[in-house]
RNA sequence: GGCGGCGUAGCCAAGUGGAAAGGCAAGGGACUGCAAAUCCCUGAUUCAGCGGUUCGAAUCCGCUCGCCGCCUCCA
């Protein structure tokens, strides 16, 4: 499998470094409000690259997201509503795991707190000071970026031209305006740990450098996040990481694109955002995660309400087809197909092999989605022809469509399909009205129907007999 | 100023050297008691523009135009 490297700015083929762990870390949320809905961007990109991992690739996935709960717009934030940091956090981070489950993400194997980590951090700095990569100036910490060799690499950088651009408050503290804060010292009232420098907090995402070799070592497969975090904040990471172990960090350092409203990022600072939790309101999860697995995640991706419809449309064509195929085959005894229903299965494997070379290459999940929806366009074709046991070929397509969507969150629930004797009642009722129907008494049948769908039911007459969904 | 990205049908969007995927929207047809679902047909002689390389370019190179991101917290 291929993926991009913005470290070598190509697409590299991806081994996991033991051949069989992939020891991933995705930059987690900072919890002083919920996420908007471009900061789910990642979320969702990144768990289908890890389903991917699992599913299709056979490899173990160790997936590190960090909580940043300790943070200046957290104490910001505190100052503003008289709460504590600590309850804000609380309430914050809450509020994110609800979304992962919302939108169906596998949960991370390790959710650290930054602040279950302090001492850890700590460690990392005093390495730093003692080889002569930071220095402690009056009780902050700076990293000495003239001093790491590697500076720039992530992001193409040179430090003269940074330089010039200079729009880096300087401080009269630091020895270059690029070095950057490691340890902050507490101003009063401000949340505070003790250390050799006084008391004070961890600066700069500190965090995911020692939350990241704690669980993954020191050299780790894949570093991911939003391309917004090239520069600085990756790019502070490795000059922290490497500077402290002289050994690679992150092999793969993976970045989503943006989202945009109207042409511009969105941003909570720019105001001209949608909360997450609201947008998933509306459309609901599988929608959400079509509209982003159908456009490549590198690229920026406008927000727009005709986005989410065309892919609500998209994706609940796909999940109609199997609830209608679930729902007629599902009293069905048997389910050996014959030498047509064979056929037809044999013509689905080019799709799949579209899917999985589009997945191989970079998470490529909108070459996967349209090899999905052939499938579909040739499974409908195939369900207004087959007759007899042909049609129980019909099982293995929903399957299929069932493992292709795995990685992509989607087409994973079982049609709705209700159980035992609200299944019985509602059969009775299709009987019932089977007869009507005949004897031309539409008007009865049709009030059945209308009833029904009040309840939530839809039924439908195909030429196999009446199905019902929900 | 430095670094990087993008411009493909009405809209969204893959494809990055060898016959322009897919979805949404629109129009026509089929199926159908009605409804729902579905199927078929109709679309880019062309990939921002202009030059160049090549037997061959949306894909490589150069220039031009337009848009966006990072360089400050940011997914």
């Amino acid at each position: 499998m291929k993926l991009y490297n913005t470290l070598t700015r190509k697409k590299e083929t991806f081994q996991p470094q033991d051949s069989k762990t992939v020891r991933m870390y995705v930059c987690g949320p900072t919890v002083y409000n919920h996420l908007h809905i471009g900061n789910v961007r990642p979320v969702i990109v990144f768990d289908a690259l890890r389903r991917y991992f699992e599913r299709f690739k056979g490899w173990d996935v160790l997936y590190v997201q960090n909580i940043t709960d300790i943070d200046d717009k957290l104490i910001d934030r505190a100052a503003e509503t008289g709460r504590t940091v600590a309850e804000i956090a609380e309430e914050y981070t809450d509020a994110y795991f609800d979304l992962l489950k919302k939108l169906a993400i596998k949960e991370p194997t390790e959710s650290p707190r930054a602040t279950g980590n302090i001492a850890g951090m700590i460690e990392l700095v005093k390495r730093l000071i003692e080889k002569r990569l930071a220095y402690e100036v009056d009780g902050d910490v700076y990293y000495r970026v003239t001093a790491f060799a590697g500076y720039g690499k992530l992001s193409n950088r040179r430090i003269e031209d940074l330089k010039t651009g200079a729009r880096i408050a300087t401080s009269e503290k630091k020895e270059n305006p690029l070095d950057f804060t490691l340890w902050k010292r507490a101003k009063p009232g401000e949340p505070k740990w003790g250390s050799p420098w006084g008391e004070g907090r961890p600066g700069w995402h500190t965090e995911c450098v020692v939350l990241s070799r704690k669980y993954l070592g020191e050299t780790f497969d894949i570093h991911a996040g939003g391309n917004d975090l090239v520069f600085p904040h990756h790019e502070n990471e490795i000059a922290q990481a490497e500077g402290a172990t002289g050994k690679p960090f992150a092999r793969f350092w993976l970045h989503n694109g943006m989202l945009t409203f109207t042409g511009e990022k969105m941003s909570k600072s720019l105001g001209n955002f949608a909360y997450a939790h609201e947008v998933l309101q509306q459309f609901g999860p599988e929608t959400v995660r079509y509209f982003y697995l159908s456009h490549h995640y590198r690229k920026p991706l406008d927000y727009a309400q005709e986005g989410l419809e065309a892919a609500a449309k998209a994706s609940s064509r796909v999940q109609t087809m199997i609830d209608d195929t679930a729902s007629e085959l599902a009293a069905h005894p048997s389910d050996k197909t014959d030498e047509t229903g064979q056929e037809f299965l044999s013509s689905l494997e080019p799709y799949r092999a579209r899917y999985i070379e589009a997945m191989d290459d970079d998470l490529n999940t909108v070459g996967a989605i349209a090899a999905i929806q052939e499938i579909v366009a040739a499974t409908n074709r195939f369900k207004g022809t087959a007759t007899g046991d042909a049609r129980l070929a019909l099982k293995d397509a929903v399957a299929l469509l069932r493992d292709l969507g795995y990685p992509l969150g989607l087409f994973q629930e079982k049609g709705h399909l209700l159980k035992g004797i609200e299944d019985d009642l509602i059969r009775l009722l299709i009987d019932l009205r089977a007869k009507l129907r005949t004897q031309k008494e539409f008007t009865l049948s049709d009030q059945i129907r209308e009833r029904l769908l009040e309840l939530g039911i839809i039924l439908k007459d195909t030429a196999q007999g009446t199905i019902w969904t929900v």
